[in-house]
DNA sequence: AGCGTATTGCGAGAGGACTCTCAAATGCAA
DNA sequence: TTGCATTTGAGAGTCCTCTCGCAATACGCT
């Protein structure tokens, strides 16, 4: 029989799982930390890479990368949409569904697999 | 009367300067290390982020975002576009014109400045 | 409850992008 | 051609993100 490494269930990993859910749009480490340790005071970051590392790995987790900022994490299986950040805190955020219907015109010779939008603006809490 | 700093043009520039106008396409400072390096050899690094910053500064060149890569720069002044990126050789290139209509449809509150659009694929060197 | 091992926390370390320091080189005005 | 301030090259240094090493902790199977 094969020995499988079991894993287990943590405080922490816990938190960090509780954090995306309740936070409800694509965080970076340092923001999970931050929300996390609202529920384990003493977690470290380190701890934080490697759950995100894990969950990703479990699928639980998508990598979101953004243009000019270090990568976000949101929770896996939504269907294709897009984001959004704020210029003025910097927090994305998802928006719902994609209005690009037609695939964009390419060079010649170019071939196209994939699109992401980004969308600027301020959110509703810097807004006020 | 005030003593204003006087900027000198030097083969360092020029190569610089050359490399992008030969690219046609936003490169990272480190293509255009590479690239101005065909005219002058000794070309460092350092003198590229210089002038690259200079550049900027005089607004001959602006800074492209890229998602989950280094800023790129391309040439000022050019109409409103997008970008694609190769999933293979991870070079940019610009896209003709925007095919983005309508503003995107926002959570309440949120308020929409800007937008940018990233293709993804094969670009023609690599598709062959 | 006891035990073995996965997991954590912390500090050190690695890697990338970019900046600084400073002596040497070089535009360029006179 | 000279003089001198700007610019360069090279390496060290900074900043940030992320990973590693290891002793201490704490899951969870039995």
């Amino acid at each position: 029989m094969t020995t499988s490494i079991q894993t287990r269930n943590t405080r922490q990993k816990d938190a960090i799982r509780a954090a995306f859910l309740e936070a409800n749009r694509p965080l970076s480490p340092d923001e999970a930390l931050t929300l996390a340790q609202k529920e384990v005071d003493a977690l470290s970051i380190a701890t934080v890479y490697r759950n995100i590392g894990s969950l990703v790995e479990d699928k639980w987790l998508t990598p979101v990368d953004v243009p000019g900022n270090s990568t976000r994490y949101e929770i896996s299986g939504k269907a294709h949409h897009h984001h959004f950040q704020c210029n003025s805190c910097g927090t994305v955020h998802e928006l719902e569904g994609c209005e690009i219907q037609a695939k964009p015109k390419l060079p010649r010779g170019f071939k196209y697999t994939s699109h992401e939008f980004f969308v600027y603006g301020t959110c509703s809490s810097c807004a006020k």
